[in-house]
RNA sequence: CGGGAUGUAGCGCAGCUUGGUAGCGUACUUCGUUCGGGACGAAGGGGCCGCAGGUUCAAAUCCUGUCAUCCCGACCA
């Protein structure tokens, strides 16, 4: 369709104030409702929904790999935390403390989880007694809380839904191999699930995780040019099995520490859904986790028959599809809009002209394109039609990475690329830590990760000159 | 936590300069006509103006404080 108006009022285009667009779509789509409580927000059903197929399909992958799900308290004992010392000074600044049960001041002070690495390591160290009991592949779903000074919808709550994975490995090639393992798999699951390229790499040692040894990370990138760090996976080393007492007796009868991973999505991931895919309509859902894949709305409802068969359609498709049907009374166009606002991938029409035709109208939200289908097939016509719009998303998305990513060969061309342009930045790095403190002072980009996919761009860091040998992605972040 | 902006009906806003007890659009309810890209008419319902103090005969309006939201930094998934 040639039809390009702005049909959805009070959405602000994404090219007059992207973040003023971001919280306008999640108010009209009613993701999200800002609640009474500071800083936490009301997830509303079509964004919890969103949530829900997500969680679906990402626990499924992960019980193909043989992970388990437990669940573990919410609160932590003080001592606890402070056990691993890196870890406890990374998220100390952060965590809310429960002083009182009822009127009693408590003897220790609690904290609620920010993350679980302590529990899981203090079970672990009870649990684990042979390399017989080794792996443990543990992931549970749950809420953390972290006190954080200001928050936005989806991509910085202070009390947010994830999944964290945590394992105990005999060796540490194992644990390195899950760690990778984990990271591949969100990597597939958002180009695969959400349309969401990813570049997969190393966090260097100022960005990795509170006690880790290693942190990997799967960076996405915004419409607005800037990245989100999507999923990370950490490897531990034996840090934390040495500061819990993590320990099995191998098979040559010797006490050895056990190696450990972790790794976590959160629901922020859904933002970047919004950002990546979105456009000054509304939002854009890839039908694999869209909540509704295809609305049927019948046209001219009140003529004899029509909302008789349009209940029929969804009664077939729903067999296949996520389906709804609007017979509200509504007009017909307020639908259209409405239901492209929400970022519902098709939308099938069907009216008295089409019912006398056997036929209905497919319009994908992608392109607007109208395409006429006999009911006779419309089955294998929507699963043809969500497949596409599918792959033509992650098409997109691909694209708009790309033309964002460029390269930097020193450092005035460097400056200029992150203030100008955006986006991703591929430039060399010499390892040391002063160099990305001054990039970060300087342009406010930070390095996202090391990328597994190494280039040379030049034999010299693109700050300070010296010998470099890695090629690092830089971009400002969410 | 620093700098800036904004809080008036579900949403978007006007009214504030010059105090006199609240209005517009949209959404909502009912009825009728409509229905293939946000239909039209008529009649209704809904707000002690973020909150708490103060000034005043009188405060949405002036003053102080506080809270929340947004933007830019710092911190972070």
């Amino acid at each position: 369709m040639a039809n390009e108006k702005k049909l959805v009022q009070d959405i602000t285009p994404m090219g007059e104030d992207f973040a003023q667009w971001y919280t306008d779509i999640i108010k009209k789509a009613q993701l999200v409702e800002y609640s009474g409580v500071k800083g936490c927000m009301v997830i509303q059903p079509y964004g919890y929904a969103i949530w829900e197929n997500i969680q679906k399909e990402m626990d499924r992958r992960f019980k193909e790999t043989g992970v388990e799900n437990v669940y573990m308290p919410m609160f932590i004992p003080e001592s606890l935390l402070q056990r691993e010392k890196d870890h406890v000074a990374g998220f100390a600044p952060e965590v809310a403390w429960v002083t009182h049960g009822g009127n009693e001041k408590l003897p220790e002070r609690l904290c609620v989880r920010p993350t679980s690495e302590t529990l899981f390591c203090e079970h672990y160290a009870n649990i684990v007694q042979s390399y017989r009991d080794l792996p443990k592949l543990y992931n549970q779903w749950c809420s953390v809380v972290r006190w954080e000074k200001t928050t936005r919808p989806f991509l910085r709550h202070m009390e947010f839904l994830w999944q964290e994975g945590h394992t105990a490995h005999a060796t540490q090639e194992e644990a390195q191999k899950r760690t990778i393992q984990m990271l591949n798999l969100y990597a597939d699951f958002c180009e695969t699930e959400l349309a969401i390229p990813v570049v997969k790499g190393q966090k260097t040692d100022k960005e990795k995780f509170a006690g880790a040894e290693k942190t990997y990370t799967i960076e996405s990138l915004m419409h607005d040019g800037k990245a989100l760090q999507s999923g990370t996976s950490h490897n531990f080393g034996d840090g934390f099995a040495k500061a819990f007492d993590i320990k099995y007796l191998d098979e040559n009868n010797e006490l050895t520490y056990v190696h450990q991973t972790s790794w976590g999505m959160s629901t922020r991931i859904i933002g970047a859904i919004i950002m990546v895919h979105g456009d000054d309509a509304g939002l854009k859902l890839p039908p694999r986790i869209a909540p509704i894949q295809a609305v049927i709305i019948p046209v001219a409802q009140h003529k004899e028959g029509v909302l008789e068969r349009a209940n029929e359609l969804k009664e077939q498709l729903s067999k296949k599809f996520r389906v709804k049907i609007d017979d509200s009374d509504k007009s017909p166009g307020w639908k259209f809009s409405e239901y492209e606002m929400r970022g519902v991938p098709i939308r099938i029409e069907i009216g008295p002209k089409d019912i006398e035709k056997n036929q209905a109208v497919i319009v994908s939200r992608v392109d607007r394109e109208k395409s006429f289908v006999s009911l006779d097939n419309i089955e294998e016509e929507v699963a043809k039609s969500l497949e596409k719009i599918q792959a033509q998303m992650l098409e997109a998305a691909q694209k708009n990475r790309d033309e964002k990513t460029s390269v930097a060969h020193n450092y005035d061309e460097f400056k200029q690329l992150v203030a100008e342009k955006g986006g991703f930045v591929k430039a060399m790095w010499c390892g040391d830590e002063a160099c990305e403190l001054k990039i970060k002072e300087e342009t406010t980009a930070t390095s996202r990760c090391i990328p597994f996919e190494q280039e040379t761009l030049s034999d010299t860091c693109v700050c300070c000159g010296k010998p470099a040998s890695k090629m690092v992605y830089w971009g400002k972040a969410y």
